[in-house]
DNA sequence: GTCTATAGAGGGATAGAC
DNA sequence: GTCTATCCCTCTATAGAC
């Protein structure tokens, strides 16, 4: 891969992050890469080739890096852990901001619709196999729908970023409250046998 | 209000919803409004004065008429079915996918950035005191930090919207998901005594 | 592979007639 | 309030020299 396609790459991410996709055009790619405009159709065809080679690139790269973290989650309380920590390892990098950026274009581009998804699919198939091995035998896997749990949590951290966006304040407190919530689920997976038979009993009569 | 004033409003969220905000731009607006394009500069100084306008307007009247169905849930499972109902009839009008637009473009743009936290702001504060009230008293009450769940949920409606845009039948199944792990949050607030004391005493070794 | 130059479309915004 | 006409800018993309 030659120098300037790599460095194409990265300034298109960090305009995507600092200014947003409508943001992003040849030109401000070109003047963050210190590269001439006319390259970036040399090496990817047109601007949203090079937005959606840069997108796969950066989340293909991103979820292989926490793979090994994942894998280590063996309850509930581990993998709320683990999702914590990268969750502030991805935010800090910006790398939630592109995917959010590349999902808001998706209504005006399929290009960036199929960016979009596959960012989404990369996360969710590593969260949902996550999920069910941790959740394996208690209460919450008998009534939870582990596959769109996989997919809610994927999404609402791009809801919470864009959010974050305008107000930092607000999305701290959101996510602060999501994982008191996770102790709450925590509290529930670990139940004597006895409170966990009662909850089991409810349990059936709601559903 | 004038009657041109109320139609580049109209058509401007239309554009929106349909195009996105990258789709949008005075020519695109003043021809879905059959309009010349110089009255959206003579009505609202700028095109982001529109859209904030538009933003504005849309939030305020989508979430006053929601009010009364909010003030008829008395139990968490009321809740939920009523945040079912409203979030389908949010969808169905397109109203989730502007404020998710806005919320994009927050980054590139202050009056945005504005326009996206009124909208989010405008929900939370509907949000939060239902969740209250149908929480008080019961065990979650004590572990819930509900002004950041309030935050949390009004985020990952907008991550869901993006996401839906991209894989329906993926969203659809997220939307299950939640559903399902309502049920889960019901059957806590419904526990008999003697679960319900088991439980306290779990959160508290926790906490 | 990299550069300059430019075509050609579309963008925001304004001046000024009516 | 509404219209036409227009300025000037930025955009994607390409042609062609090096």
């Amino acid at each position: 891969m030659s120098d300037t396609r790599q460095r194409l790459i990265e300034a298109a991410l960090e305009v995507l992050r600092e200014r947003g996709l409508s943001g992003l055009s040849a030109r401000t790619i070109a003047a963050a890469a210190d590269a001439n405009q006319a390259l970036i159709f040399y090496h990817f065809k047109t601007v949203e080739g090079l937005i959606e080679d840069a997108c796969r690139v950066t989340v293909d790269a991103a979820v292989a890096a926490h793979r090994d973290r994942f894998a280590t989650a063996e309850t509930l309380g581990d993998l709320l852990a683990v999702g914590r920590e990268i969750h502030a390892t991805e935010l800090a990098a910006g790398r939630v901001t592109i995917s959010a950026q590349v999902l808001a274009g998706a209504r005006s581009s399929e290009v960036l619709a199929r960016a979009g998804k596959h960012a989404l699919d990369t996360w969710i198939a590593e969260i949902e196999p996550a999920l069910a091995r941790v959740l394996r035998g208690t209460p919450i896997a008998e009534i939870a729908d582990l596959p769109g749990l996989a997919r809610a949590i994927a999404a609402s951290f791009i809801g919470l970023e864009l959010y974050e966006a305008v107000d930092a304040s607000g999305s701290a407190s959101a996510l602060d409250a999501l994982e008191r919530l996770g102790i709450l689920a925590d509290v529930v997976t670990d139940l004597g046998p006895v409170a966990r038979a009662a909850f089991r009993r409810r349990l059936r009569s709601k559903s």
